[in-house]
RNA sequence: GGGAGUUUAGCUCAGCUGGUUCAGAGCAUCUGCCUUACAAGCAGAGGGUCGGCGGUUCGAACCCGUCAACUCCCACCA
């Protein structure tokens, strides 16, 4: 078989995607051993998945592909989120396109037009996680609009506002005037700029309206919203205003008589220390009025011009009366100042236009009784969060300051609310028309039909769909207590990014914990055990990863060009758990370089396929076997543990080295025949065992290559296949075997360095004497370190060899003798620098031993390492004195 | 403004309960090699006052205080 020159992944790729789906090997189905389940966190459906997603999915697919190697029944459960917010702004984009304004369309319309675009591009990320390699079971792709996920939605709806837990309430939305719709906050970009403010008077009345001949100065950025004005509010312990108790100030422009209110929610220090309360044009204001039972004045259309109830200026467009206002206050002379303040302005991203905030009812979910629980969950340690507790104080700050969650929606795509309005405004919350009409038929003889009833126009928050994914994509909600959900519920693990440890977990600690039935325990009802939060993906200069930048790579172009392995590997190096990662291509290349080094260790083991020897060795193992076979036990165990400890960048950077440094460069170099010479047959099957081994460990980091390789390694009966293969369970490794190979490799090192610094060529045999305490085992090492060192004889010697090299690694010597004229200079430097640096050590170590207060303080193992360090170093300054005497 | 986090070699990061065989790894750099798997490679090497200052301690990258820079989440003050 003829292997190319370097490793091509493109065609593997496929090659074992299609082989994996056709067995059906990442699908999961209820049996007797123990579930581990995932679900991943939905990406917007019709979005592309960018780095983040990547690096989630990533360490997903790691811990599922590892978990299905270890016995469990491993479960990955793929979807996507609608996405109201983000989806609609698409879809409107679309129609604007093409023409055509959401406006001039009925809901169903825009509903069918919203639908055709996420059938169009909602299969992309799909195509994505194929193609990363993610081992996602197809058949339960879940979607938060699927039919039953949207009856669960509504249901859950109905079933809290049932139970008081959803109320209708006030708050401020931000309103585009131009486009005449409602906006999101992620839709509002927040700009500085340069404002305005107007310093007003405001004449003041006593309680029957007679003049006092005095007034108060109120300063604000808003002149057009006075006409709103429903109170003047002061700060109670600003003594410039305590005499002002009892007052009322009259609004200029309309005449208003208002009182004079006292709140500590005034700043003092801020403008004159005295605020126009506007309660229909600000939540600060609005929630002052309701503090103090204000009536609320909206001066403002829906379109941004003056309303009748402005009383002036009626019709005109807002800035055009910020200007009107002004013009007319001036030539009353109740301007005192003017002065330019900076200020922040929101602009709508549809339309450029500024932001008007506007108070109107909203859906909200009472969040005390749900964070107390979900708070609970976690530091009782039901749920864990990794890495160690770096969130677990953003998380308690959240439950213990939650404010209640408002989850209604000026949007179309999404579940609508199910509530429906009788034409006097009265409501009732139920799933169908019919049903809420029987609810009003239940309170009393309703004057209208049920055919007059009209939903609520708004959409759920989709994150009031997305706090149900765990239950949900196993039909919790819509078919309870069904086989999946008692099987796989709760998830093992949640895998997402700390910027929505708000939005998303805790609202699913919370389902979770409401949604179970608290008689169950309550490590049964929490939605996963571990959470794994991943830092946020930056580009190689820290900046945030945006569309407007450009800076974000395409997922699927880098899989072309380096291959899907070898993007997992490069996102996953230098992966920090909770860290932000800087996304670097050199990365990338890495793990491409890793690709060609596994490949060319193949080639290098195929190549001795063909000319295998019966073996010699009766019995006595060779000592690369022996050690490689131990590095490995050694290596297994750390990698649990680092599983354990969610630490997959660690274990991914020890494997690398296990298999570059161990495997390649020192295993495979030592039993490597010499050119042209057969290969032992024993050699070959124990390396051809390790090889599968170091397969099978990196193989929930780079599943395709792995996968590959191991089908080329031997010929594989039906459904031998990597991605099933079960890990032995771990053994620890022979502490003495892996020192001997430490020592091994150390003298290597020094000879070949030693070999470098004094010029001697590649090609030119040494004889080497080594003086050691350790002779016997560097008489069994001998083999190995001669050929290595391209020592043509190796003896042993109790006293400097005249006319030698000396060479000093730990506290064993080597005298290299050789034909060729020595450049010692080098050397003896270094002996030099080493004696300097030990006698130094050796003072500080002295010092300290010499310190009372040390000896008597530390612990008597740390003393005893002190002692224990000094007579090394001794040991070792003799040794290099001795080996300077003959330089 | 409130809360949280980060700061260790040129870059990305390890460093567990404080103890100079812990100042480390990878990448990058430099030197020598087209050595019979691999130049996307091999054999070596250099490189850091552990953000600044102060404190606790026999001893601090690690604990405490303070300052600085950067980041994220929330709120956005007339």
């Amino acid at each position: 078989m003829e292997l190319s020159k370097n490793y091509i992944p493109a065609a593997t790729e496929e090659k074992w995607s299609d082989h994996w789906l056709s067995k059906r090997y990442f699908h999961s189905r209820p049996d007797g051993r123990p579930a581990y389940s995932v679900v991943i966190p939905p990406p917007n459906v019709t979005g592309v998945l960018h780095m983040g997603h990547t690096l989630n999915e990533t360490v997903q697919d790691i811990l599922v592909r590892k978990a299905r190697m270890s016995g469990f029944n491993a479960c990955w459960v793929p979807g996507s989120d609608h996405a109201s917010i983000a989806t609609e702004a698409k879809v409107v984009g679309m129609l604007k396109e093409r023409g055509i304004d959401k406006n001039q369309l009925t809901r169903p319309e825009f509903m069918k037009y919203a639908y055709e675009w996420k059938d169009k591009y909602g299969g992309i990320i799909y195509e994505q996680i194929r193609r990363l390699g993610c081992s996602v079971d197809w058949d339960r792709v879940s979607f938060t609009m699927d039919t039953d996920y949207y009856s669960s939605v509504i249901g859950v709806f109905i079933d809290l506002y049932k139970k008081g837990l959803i109320y209708r309430g006030a708050r401020m939305i931000n309103w585009d005037p131009q486009a005449r719709t409602a906006l999101s906050d992620e839709e509002v970009d927040y700009k500085d700029g340069e404002g305005k403010l107007y310093y007003v008077n405001y004449a003041l009345v006593d309680a029957a309206g007679s003049p006092l001949g005095r007034s108060v100065t109120i300063a604000t950025q808003r002149p057009e919203t006075i006409m709103g004005d429903t109170a003047i509010c002061v700060n109670p312990n600003d003594p410039r205003y305590a005499g002002l108790r009892g007052m009322f100030a009259i609004v200029p422009l309309v005449n208003r008589r208002v009182p004079i209110i006292f709140d500590e929610y005034v700043d003092p220090a801020f403008g004159t220390g005295a605020l126009k309360v506007t309660p229909a044009h600000d939540i600060n204001d609005y929630n002052l009025g309701l503090k103090h039972s204000l009536p609320i004045v909206d001066t403002l259309n829906e379109d941004g011009t003056l309303s009748a109830a402005a009383e002036v200026f009626v019709g005109m467009e807002r800035f055009a009366a910020r200007k009107a206002v002004v013009n007319q206050l001036r030539t009353e002379g109740l301007i005192v100042k003017e002065e330019v303040h900076m200020t922040r302005l929101g602009y709508s991203q549809r339309t450029n236009a500024v932001v008007e905030p506007r108070i109107s009812t909203q859906w909200f979910v009472r969040m005390k009784e749900m964070a107390g629980p979900a708070l609970k969950a976690v530091t009782e340690g039901h749920i864990r969060i990794h890495p160690g507790d770096k969130f677990l104080a953003t998380y308690k700050y959240w439950m213990e300051n939650v404010r209640d969650w408002c989850i209604s929606r000026q949007l179309w795509w999404g579940q609508q609310i199910p509530a429906w309005y009788a034409p006097d405004g009265s409501f009732q919350v139920a799933a169908t028309r019919e049903q809420a009409y029987a609810l009003f038929v239940a309170a009393g003889k309703p004057a209208f039909a049920a055919s007059d009833l009209t939903q609520d126009a708004d959409v759920l928050d989709t994150w009031f769909s997305s706090w149900l994914w765990p239950i949900e994509v196993f039909k919790g909600v819509s078919n309870p207590g069904n086989a999946d959900i008692r099987y796989y519920y709760p998830t093992s693990v949640l895998v997402t990014g700390q910027d929505i440890i708000f939005f998303w977990v805790a609202r699913m600690i919370m389902a979770g914990l409401y949604y179970f039935p608290e008689s169950l325990p309550m490590e049964q009802r929490v939605p996963f055990r571990d959470v794994y939060f991943t830092g946020m993906v930056r580009d190689n200069q820290g900046r945030k990863m945006s569309k407007s930048l450009g800076n974000s790579p395409d997922l699927l172009a880098l899989i072309d060009k380096y291959g899907a392995d070898a993007v997992r590997f490069g996102i996953m190096i230098a992966s920090p758990a909770g860290n932000d990662l800087l996304f670097d291509e050199a990365a990338l290349e890495q793990g491409r370089n890793f690709n060609n080094k596994l490949w060319n260790a193949l080639k290098l083991v195929k190549g001795w396929e063909g000319r295998l020897t019966p073996t010699t060795w009766n019995g006595n193992t060779p000592f690369a076997i022996q050690w490689l076979d131990n590095r490995l036990h050694d290596v297994r165990e750390t990698i649990e543990q680092l599983f354990r400890e969610f630490r997959l960048s660690e274990a991914l950077k020890t494997l690398y080295s296990l298999i570059w440094d161990d495997f390649c460069s020192w295993y495979l170099e030592w039993v490597k025949p010499g050119f042209e010479q057969p290969m032992d047959a024993e050699v070959y099957r124990h390396t051809v065992r390790f090889f599968e081994q170091l397969m099978q460990l990196l193989h929930p980091y780079m599943p395709f290559i792995t996968e590959e390789l191991y089908h080329l390694l031997a010929g594989r009966a039906e459904g031998d296949d990597l991605c099933v293969l079960q890990f032995a369970a771990t053994t620890p490794a022979n502490e003495s075997v892996l020192a001997e190979g430490t020592l091994l490799k150390d003298a290597i090192t020094a000879l070949r360095d030693a070999r470098n610094k004094a010029q001697i060529k590649p090609k030119e045999p040494i004889k080497l004497h080594i003086h050691s305490a350790s002779e016997a085992i560097f008489r069994s090492l001998a083999p190995i370190l001669s050929r290595q060192v391209n020592a043509e004889s190796i003896d042993f010697t109790q006293e400097a060899i005249p006319g030698s090299l000396a060479v000093v690694s730990g506290k064993d010597k080597y005298y290299i003798v050789t034909e060729q004229a020595l450049d010692k200079g080098s050397q003896k430097e270094d002996l030099l620098k080493e004696l300097t640096y030990l006698k130094g050590f050796l003072a500080s170590v002295n010092k300290k031993l010499e310190n009372q207060r040390f000896v008597q303080n530390a612990k008597p193992e740390v003393v005893d390492l002190e002692r224990q360090k000094k007579a090394d170093a001794e040991i070792k300054i003799k040794t290099l004195e001795e080996s300077l005497s003959t330089q």
